[in-house]
DNA sequence: TTGCTTAGTGTAAATACAACACTTTCAAAA
DNA sequence: TTTTGAAAGTGTTGTATTTACACTAAGCAA
């Protein structure tokens, strides 16, 4: 073909998603493999992704796939771009990743890519023979992703890190209820660093976000901390104050 | 077709630049018409786009669209994000813009959306009875666009003004040399409230990224104001140090 | 009862932000 | 030549925000 022609088969266009979950103590993503034949290149793991239907929006497609894997829905989603360089098809094993989702064989992938932030207990992923049995990985503990989806990793949780400071989205990594310290550790795993504990709590309680429970820990060796819940109506008047600021 | 069935056809894919310029006093969009016939919905303005080809990526077909048009390369460009509804195509006008880009016209349109900055001076479209004459129209004057295109505008401009407080991008925007209060009227323009003087002169100086010129304003019936040019050096020494923050 | 572990709390110094008014310099008009 | 208009340029002060920092309280286990 002519270089610069205009492409005579229009692309495959995809959509991923970077799940997100905490397990408080450390970020982790969800991640895929294709099946349970344990051959080099059917190692290598993805983020979970579908083809785009017809008649469905880009955000819908990202809440389909969400669903279909965990069976989670109307949770927070925010689309981080488009992702498809020409030459993105590059390992072995990423071909067998295409076939596996019926892609036209002989375009290109673009995919439209999503971060999501999920409470990790919403999702446990059962022990399966089943193709694409999907497991939750530790953020440094993953290795080289097919595709491009390392880039998109780590531009998710780039994004991530820019917007928790201006929204508090960490609260959707969180359970209902949830200690200080709890939220603290997330948002050090978040930013990578640690956050002093006295000014962090002052600034935590001074937005008035949070509705402290009577509930305490139990069966701790220590003092037990008080739970919080996240209080969404306090959350949304807030907001239209023109609040912008979650800085640690 | 039976409702969420994958579809058949792949998806055309195009890229749309939103193109921004300051004229000394508002922000202006560069928008094209599809040709000079004046029919009623020939009247309707687009942005700037174009389909990928097959064998580059998203960011070379974007910087492609701007060159094509104005002739400006290597140009700070930044993604938006990808857009594209299956019922986007909802105008009277629509069909005849993807005729004119020899789009596959039983296939949906999605389009990755990219935002860019520009001198106005490198771009000064010529009247022109050519099919697609672009034209500087000022934010404020913008009308109903084609497909989607006036909800990827707003976009852009809520990016643009997250953006511009952490990077000082604005000076992609101005000429080599200007005063200080181009560049406040600027950021008035882009944040859409004015700024204190002084404090404005105090935060920009003690960032330390400009150089004074010995060169004055003439010709003018006041007091002639200093010109400053933009120390790319000196930015990026900033940069490394963690500098993110540029607010006002 | 002692020891270990984490929860929970206040203050003071440094820094950043916001508000505010007058003098200077040029060109044009009187 | 003097006056006028118009924007440039310049510091200070009060307020709010940020940072740094150390001890007591409460539970469980040994």
């Amino acid at each position: 073909m002519k270089k610069n022609e205009l492409h005579k088969t229009n692309p495959n266009v995809s959509v991923d998603s970077v799940i997100l979950g905490f397990d408080f103590n450390q970020l982790n993503v969800l991640l895929i493999n294709r099946d349970s034949h344990q051959n080099e290149e059917d190692k290598i793991l993805a983020l979970p992704g579908n083809l785009i239907y017809d008649n469905e929006d880009l955000d819908m497609a990202a809440n389909r796939v969400l669903r279909e894997l965990t069976g989670i829905k109307d949770i927070y989603l925010d689309q981080i771009g488009a992702f498809g360089n020409p030459d993105r098809i590059s390992k072995k094993s990423d071909r067998k990743w295409l076939e596996s989702i019926r892609a036209h064989p002989d375009a290109r992938v673009i995919t439209i890519a999503y971060y999501t932030l999920v409470k990790m207990e919403d999702f446990v992923p059962q022990p399966s023979s089943f193709a694409k049995s999907a497991i939750w990985v530790p953020l440094n503990k993953v290795e080289e992703l097919a595709f491009d989806h390392s880039e998109i990793l780590e531009s998710a949780v780039a994004r991530l890190r820019k917007k928790i400071i201006i929204h508090p989205i960490g609260f959707n990594l969180l359970p209902n209820k949830f200690t200080l310290s709890q939220l603290q550790k997330l948002y050090e795993s978040i930013l990578g660093r640690v956050l002093d504990k006295r000014n962090f709590r002052r600034k935590v309680l001074k937005l008035a976000i949070l509705t402290q429970l009577k509930e305490k820990e139990t069966g701790v060796t220590h003092k037990p901390a008080s739970y919080y819940k996240f209080n969404k109506v306090k959350y949304e008047a807030l907001v239209k104050t023109g609040f912008d600021n979650f800085a640690f």
